[in-house]
DNA sequence: TTGTCTGCAAAACGTTTGCAGCAAA
DNA sequence: TTTGCTGCAAACGTTTTGCAGACAA
């Protein structure tokens, strides 16, 4: 439970900071697993989970962790609403979301079956889509009055 | 020029004010101007856009302009970048966007097509997509080093 | 020791709001 | 005249930044 049982195994993260050049600390660790924790998470939420487990933590060092996480593959962001952005671990297979918008529900749809529907339209414009990051608005059977 | 010429018949939006019981005024008229002639434009934009013909207007009433016309469906909105929105006026069809990362280029899809596509996915998943509010983020043929 | 990372506080950013005066109907 | 609309200015929530000290390597 201390690391994603995803795609990286064990912690294969841990590595990837060296690599690159930088640094494994707490905070980083923290901000991680509060990520594959909450599953789809605001910064602020990312934030207010890292508290309950230790006090000591930044609102601005949690925006900076998640960038470079972001920037290194190890988590995602997608837009699940107008305002802020969710962050969720990238948890072995890539997938898109489906959202409501009356109930806020969201669908996650394997990469895969995205990319059989839309790569052959998206091919006929020479566009290759980053299916990791799609969101579809709109409206959930249970909202449509069904 | 002075309307869309699009699927508005051309002083179709005047009426739709009316209807709603909503007034009619030079503000309102300047917006409307401005994005579509501007076609993707984000609030700011607008605002820029409206001073360049008449400088008595306020950003706050651009903001509060964006957001009547969308309600009453005069123009559309979509998240084009991660950080404004942008607004384009309705002009006749309905349509999806795809965004290059790199260039910045947006492509637009046809409503038709993008439904035709991503219908049956939905469908699976019991949802119904807002077509006309859906950014797909990837890369272009030309960024993708082809 | 070295250079990165963090916390802090302030600024920046886009957007919203309360209110008094103005103007469309 | 009667509301609804606008401009103004201030507040708002979110995100970014500069800097000095703390700490991983």
């Amino acid at each position: 439970m201390t690391s994603g049982e995803g795609s990286p195994p064990g912690a294969a993260w841990q590595a990837r900071l060296r690599e690159s050049g930088h640094r494994l600390t707490p905070q980083r660790e923290l901000v991680l697993a509060a990520v594959e924790t909450l599953g789809h998470a605001t910064p602020d939420e990312v934030y207010a989970e890292v508290r309950t487990h230790s006090s000591a933590i930044n609102l601005s060092t949690v925006y900076r962790t998640l960038e470079l996480l972001d920037e290194l593959g190890l988590i995602h962001h997608a837009h699940l609403s107008d305002r802020a952005p969710t962050y969720h671990a990238t948890s072995g297979h890539e997938h898109s979301h489906l959202v409501c918008r009356g109930c806020r529900r969201v669908i996650s749809v394997e990469r895969t079956d995205m990319e059989s529907a839309l790569g052959p339209l998206a091919a006929r414009h020479g566009f290759s889509p980053d299916y990791g990051h799609l969101t579809v608005f709109g409206t959930c059977a249970d909202c449509a009055g069904g």
